[in-house]
DNA sequence: TTGTACGCGTTATCAA
DNA sequence: TTGATAACGCGTACAA
């Protein structure tokens, strides 16, 4: 081995007699295709390749090709399920593409740019921001060192980014909708920050075409975590004059909802009617399965593809994708 | 710009009139210069390479150094709150060390060297491998291609491979002994699949320990998803011998064993007693909280110092490293 | 099949 | 003192 490291091509070409170039042509797979070699050479080079345990360099093949196979997937707290799946999917379809997918998580938003540096300064050839991130990180120096970037982002437009939207508020407003017409009169809305503001307004949506005020009373915001929503929601049920419906920005709220609702003895959806967002997969198996506004199956294969396809041709014009989300009713409401 | 790609130090070099070193040096900051360069030279390679949004390039820093910078969390399915914890205290530790941490998720076990790719061929400095994942795979690879390797395992013994054990058995043996000193009677075992058998021989040794003999129809296996794990339970509770305690390898188990118990009316703790085993947040909140064998706080710091230890001087000699699981008591058993 | 220039930053050496 | 020259790391791809 060369010094005392890592085995390199070198090595292998002094183990099977034959030049640099050639084991290269044989171990990349580029032979079959440029120039055919005979088969004894190939088994030679195949053979030394594998006794001595070679396992190539990453930097130097990214450094000569450009591309280094690999995509990003940039998120940070909270995360979810939500993420897992997307993750999986992406390394489906990364791996028929012969790419390997990693995670970049963006721990604290001021430590962001050394967190992104693998972006930034890497060699990665395509990344997506996931949740909000997007909208509070500067994308631009990300854009110019990949092939191809991709944000969920309602309000982000760049041009090279493709952009994921989805119709949260008009989702949303359909939710809403439906508890109206299913009769009931008091729907509280249950937020985690006051982000996430297009969710909120679709509940108001919904409520001025029914001809319905918003009740402050009955907009509750802090349910940040899961232990808080529990504690607002009960405090919403004890009030004087309790709502017979939540409508939640996230389905952690929804969970809080049924949690504190069976805490009371509030039945549900008799009682109360509770709806979610995010159509988790939590939602299909708890007590009782949770109503929830959000992507019906979370399918992002085809999303994925169109990364690959700005890789191949990053001049492709900017394109917007859009995840449509829906009411997937369940039983709790 | 050369071509016109990123922007490289070249590029640089010219707009501030110097050459490639005198850029490297200032920009690296590692100057390790016989002598320190002037002031003015430093200010307009700066300046030139702010104007140009220089951000450098990993592949070739990492190609001359022998170094990315870059420490990889390895994981599979399924994934939980326990992996966040141990990315964002990672993040943490590793900037302090000026390094990045990414995220390598391993979909599939027959597509793992696909997945792997990053850290057997690329420049990651360090890995850890999560969950099960170390037993499951070769390491003898990724041995090689990185200065540190730690994993999370109860068998694994590999030179220069740090791990990281945990007394499952033991603590699953104090929770069991908790429930038969509480004075119960049938208490249940509830397994995902036979892997993890340290969980179930702690079951077995507190048992034998009191004189008592292992029910088979106690011990149930099955609950790799919640939504089996549920039906399990309803089945054990349904029979005409129900248990008076219910021990499950996970929390998720748990959990199901608490929604199922609801599900029929079935008072926990008075008539169930459950215990889980992760110590995952959501046992804190759920109703009731969740008795749980685990690490009393997810403390990772200590761990990931040591793996920087070790990136510092790879000839140190494996260590093991122990992270105490105990029974936390909440209000389920 | 092979020689070798190349991609780009780092660093040891050397000249002004 | 100040800063340039060039070798280097390692795989790739074109010309020979």
């Amino acid at each position: 081995m060369s010094k005392e490291g890592r085995t390199t091509l070198r090595d292998v070409a002094a183990a099977a007699g034959v030049s640099v170039a050639t084991c290269s042509y044989v171990l990349s797979g580029r032979a079959d295709r440029t120039t055919p070699l005979p088969e004894p050479t190939r088994q030679r080079v195949q053979e030394a390749a594998r006794r001595l345990g070679y396992k190539g360099n990453t930097a130097a093949r990214s450094l000569r090709r450009q591309r280094s196979e690999l995509i990003a997937i940039v998120y940070a707290p909270p995360v979810g399920p939500w993420l897992d799946q997307l993750t999986w999917e992406c390394e489906d379809v990364a791996a028929a593409h012969g790419y390997s997918v990693i995670g970049v998580p963006v721990r604290r938003l001021d430590r962001a740019a050394q967190s992104l540096r693998v972006i930034t300064r890497g060699h990665v050839d395509g990344a997506i921001f996931v949740g909000s991130l997007s909208d509070d990180l500067d994308l631009t120096a990300a854009r110019r060192s990949t092939r191809a970037l991709m944000a969920f982002s309602d309000t982000l437009r760049m041009p090279g980014v493709d952009v994921i939207r989805n119709n949260a508020r008009s989702a949303l407003a359909e939710a809403t909708t439906y508890l109206i017409e299913a009769g009931r009169e008091r729907i509280a809305f249950l937020s985690h920050s006051n982000a996430r503001e297009d969710r909120y307004l679709g509940y108001v949506d919904a409520l001025q075409r029914a001809g319905r005020a918003v009740d402050p009373d009955l907009v509750r915001v802090g349910a940040a975590s899961r232990e808080d929503a529990v504690l607002v929601v009960r405090d919403l049920l004890a009030g004087p004059n309790p709502p017979d419906a939540i409508v939640s920005e996230s389905d952690r709220g929804g969970f809080a909802a049924l949690q504190a609702a069976a805490d009371r003895g509030v039945k549900v959806p008799d009682d109360l009617a509770v709806i979610g967002t995010g159509n988790t997969r939590e939602a299909t198996y708890s007590l009782p399965p949770l109503t929830s506004v959000g992507m019906h199956q979370l399918e992002f294969a085809e999303m994925v593809e169109a990364l690959f396809a700005r890789i191949d041709d990053p001049t492709l014009p900017a394109r917007e994708l859009l995840m449509p989300w829906v009411l997937n009713h369940r039983a709790s409401a």
